[in-house]
DNA sequence: TTTCGTGCAAATTGTTTGCACGTTC
DNA sequence: GAACGTGCAAACAATTTGCACGAAA
């Protein structure tokens, strides 16, 4: 399945780095949260399920997950970032509630392309981009 | 003039705050400088003109700047904040060259219309959007 | 057995804050 | 003279790093 942490691992083996407990135990985890997660939640997640990993390594797992494409990090509120596991997911980008942190996420393929022909008309090689969107919730209003 | 720091002072004055010198070196620096500045490169340029402001009261005035409206900040590398003085100026979002760190400001309607729909769609009120567009400019390339 | 990854604690860095004092109103 | 703003230094908080030890290849 999409999911599967083992692929990852694979993925990490095929770079030359070793599967270590605290890898596979980081990214099973990581997979298995639904959302949107800061490093400091991940941990916790970790540590409920009974496993002993250090803070520095989940942050540096999630380095290699974010290089590898399979996380995507942003920060939705300032100083903290905030994990997305993009496995099986298509890119999309966010409107953040900026009264109870919602996030509701969208995608729209207008305003990719507007994207790419900007990039080109300033001679830019697209990498990445960030598009948030920040107001009121519907709930919040 | 449209840059005029009393201006902005007025406005201050407007909401109880007092005209102070500390702010009164601040705007008028941060007015003169011609762009995109972190709160420590406007420090320096401060005490360039043999001025003594503490870097607590930049920090300060400048969140108050940016509730005014009269700057924006946005982040463009991790960790750090840019501010760029938005009297004068039609808002624009950014291109950010991953190599050399150059920005590139550019406007598009269409984008913004785009943006303003999604949101309606999502019952979002919109207040503001961040979009960076991140890649390698001609000059890099 | 060599290399790499881990855990820990300490360092980092931009920004914020508490407080005593000086300024503005 | 009351309130507010300043400067200073200490506090913050998320993340990174140095290092000695243990695990993977």
């Amino acid at each position: 399945m999409v999911g599967d942490p083992e692929r990852i691992i694979r993925y990490l083996r095929g770079r030359g780095l070793r599967s270590t407990d605290a890898r596979r135990k980081i990214v099973e985890v990581a997979l298995d949260t639904g959302h949107h997660f800061t490093a400091e939640d991940l941990l916790d997640l970790i540590r409920q399920r009974g496993h002993r990993v250090s803070r520095a390594s989940v942050y540096r797992t999630l380095s290699l997950l974010c290089e590898g494409g399979f996380v995507e990090s942003r920060e939705f509120q300032r100083g903290q970032m905030m994990y997305e596991v993009m496995v099986g997911q298509h890119h999309h980008d966010h409107l953040i509630c900026t009264r109870c942190d919602r996030i509701v996420e969208f995608q729209n393929e207008a305003i990719e392309r507007l994207q790419d022909q900007i990039a080109d008309q300033h001679g830019f090689k697209l990498e990445s981009h960030s598009l948030r969107l920040f107001g009121i919730c519907p709930g919040c209003r």
